[in-house]
DNA sequence: GAGAGATAGTTGTATCATACAACTATATGG
DNA sequence: CCATATAGTTGTATGATACAACTATCTCTC
């Protein structure tokens, strides 16, 4: 990065900071009112018809469904905002401000027009062009960095280490066993050491992993183990994707990219164990050539489950 | 307003929605860390040397003080601040990082440049530009106006009457006194009633009330009753500044205009009543001419006071 | 048609940032 | 010396936010 660059950034890093403060995005309420930033935000969603329900906020202000939750339920409360159920879906509540709430989103305009407006009365029409245009340039510039980073159409799969992959790896196979069959530390700390043991081994060429992060952190993960199986059979392993990445299709594109490893390594064959009942991960490993090869019932980690083994074999180009 | 202004204000308003909330400022942590946005924002400030006492970074940020003491004392706890004691006013703290809050300061400035960095990287080198004058351009335009708002040198002086002085001022009062000596609530119906009569009379020539506002409401004021005393004498009334200004100078110039109001209607005297005890406040009235006429001693609304009358004699021009 | 998995929304709970108020220690000016 | 102001701290209350777990509903597959 040269100097010019460097310096735009940090241009725009303190004018952010200033706008961020005088915009008051650090005091608890805004807009001359007496509500939060977020419920004024949501307010003008709403008003302006971009969102219409819980699940739309959510996604707008980037706040967790409790949160728009609890605003909304204090919105309804207050008498500015009333849900009605949807008819063709009936989890679905309609969001539609009511004449109190037009009135005080009047009133955040009204005041707002005017803050805007007392601000931008000194300065010729260029400089406004060219103030608008910076921010409208600005904002896109970074939803789109955002969404290219985030949106699962996009190549966000990457191969190899990267720190605090190994943890979050953990981390999501205890999470996820922990809820579904009750695995403690026991199950926790060996997937821990099997993996530690495996990524002191990721150099050697028949070995691979492949993890997705979403939101700052890793969320779906998948690995080839071309080693610790006889000969040249693979196993896969550290098959996963949480919540934040569910039902998106990354598990499919990961397991697409380590079979497609494994075809290209010449594999004679690809194992996995899973238990019964992942019915969604069983529906993926058969659309890829898996077959159930043999199932063992028994007690692991303090549970009652049925292991299963699937094998697919090799496909030579 | 025109169309177009319009336009530009709602452009504006949305641009800085959708910026403030890829920000992350409805997020409880900030640039890639576990601190808040106001612990962040007060690293910054320290290190890059326009804080270096809390009071600093109160003004800085538009926080509480009680805030800025606790955010700063959890960074000082977490070893990334360092407090020393002024040498030439033993109350003032002086902030530095410690080499671990250089760290912590170096980490978010990468994480920024990166994710900055990423946003603007498919611009041209003319649409950064304008990106930056356009961010810069608004947040020195809001600074300037919310500076002109609120800059005690600056005209803030309102005369006459403006929705809710009314209630400010017997709030002001009310808050004052109940501190000052203990008054309550017959003290305050008797300050609402009496300016409330006022306040009906205003259209009067020889009556006037100023007002000052601070942060949006009203923080300070001084009448003029030209009618509730014999003939030509004039009576200053609810005189009073609070907390946000007190020591500005604000006192001074709202009795100066006062004062002026009642040389130009040409008054033979000035009276008010005030408390003794209250040195500030005699200081003032001394400085432009009133003198102690005479002294009352005497429980009022449940508290020992002694009420002191002063006159200024009116000079002709 | 039943069941598994996913989704929309709610509630329990915990954490933490913020402000108002009142306090202590220190500085300043009359 | 005393009154007032200021820098900073602490007691306390409020409310926003997220994590987790729940209910009700929808969709898809067998």
């Amino acid at each position: 990065m040269d100097a010019d660059a460097a310096t735009d950034i940090e241009r725009i890093r303190s004018a952010s900071r200033r706008l961020v403060r005088e915009l008051g995005f650090m005091e608890q309420t805004l807009a001359g009112t007496n509500l939060s930033p977020s419920a004024v935000h949501a307010l003008i969603e709403i008003a302006e018809g971009r969102a219409t329900t819980a699940r739309d906020l959510s996604d707008l202000l980037r706040l967790e469904k409790s949160s728009v939750s609890r605003l909304l339920k204090k919105l309804i409360e207050t008498g500015d905002v009333v849900e009605t159920q949807d008819k063709d879906d009936f989890r679905v509540k309609r969001l539609t401000l009511t004449t109190n709430g037009c009135a005080l989103f009047a009133a955040i305009a009204k005041s707002a027009q005017t803050r805007v407006g007392q601000a931008i009365a000194p300065l010729s029409e260029d400089i406004i062009c060219t103030l608008i245009a910076g921010l409208e340039g600005y904002a896109e510039a970074l939803e789109r960095s955002r969404s290219d980073t985030m949106a699962p159409d996009q190549p966000g799969i990457a191969e190899g280490y990267r720190p605090t992959v190994l943890g979050r790896v953990v981390e999501m196979h205890a999470h996820y066993y922990s809820g579904l069959v009750g695995f403690g530390l026991p199950f926790e700390t060996k997937v821990a050491s099997e993996l530690a043991e495996f990524m002191t081994r990721l150099d050697a060429p028949t070995n691979g992993i492949w993890h997705v992060a979403s939101g700052g952190r890793i969320s779906a993960s998948i690995a080839i183990d071309g080693q610790d199986l006889d000969g040249d059979v693979a196993h896969l392993r550290w098959f996963i994707v949480d919540d934040t990445l569910r039902g998106t299709g990354i598990g499919k594109r990961l397991l697409d990219a380590a079979i497609a490893f494994c075809d290209a390594q010449g594999f004679s064959e690809t194992h996995l164990w899973t238990f019964q009942g992942l019915e969604t991960a069983r529906a993926l490993y058969e659309r890829v050539g898996f077959q159930l090869a043999e199932e063992n019932a028994g007690r692991q980690w303090g549970a009652e489950v049925i292991e299963q083994r699937f094998v697919r074999v090799g496909q030579r180009d």
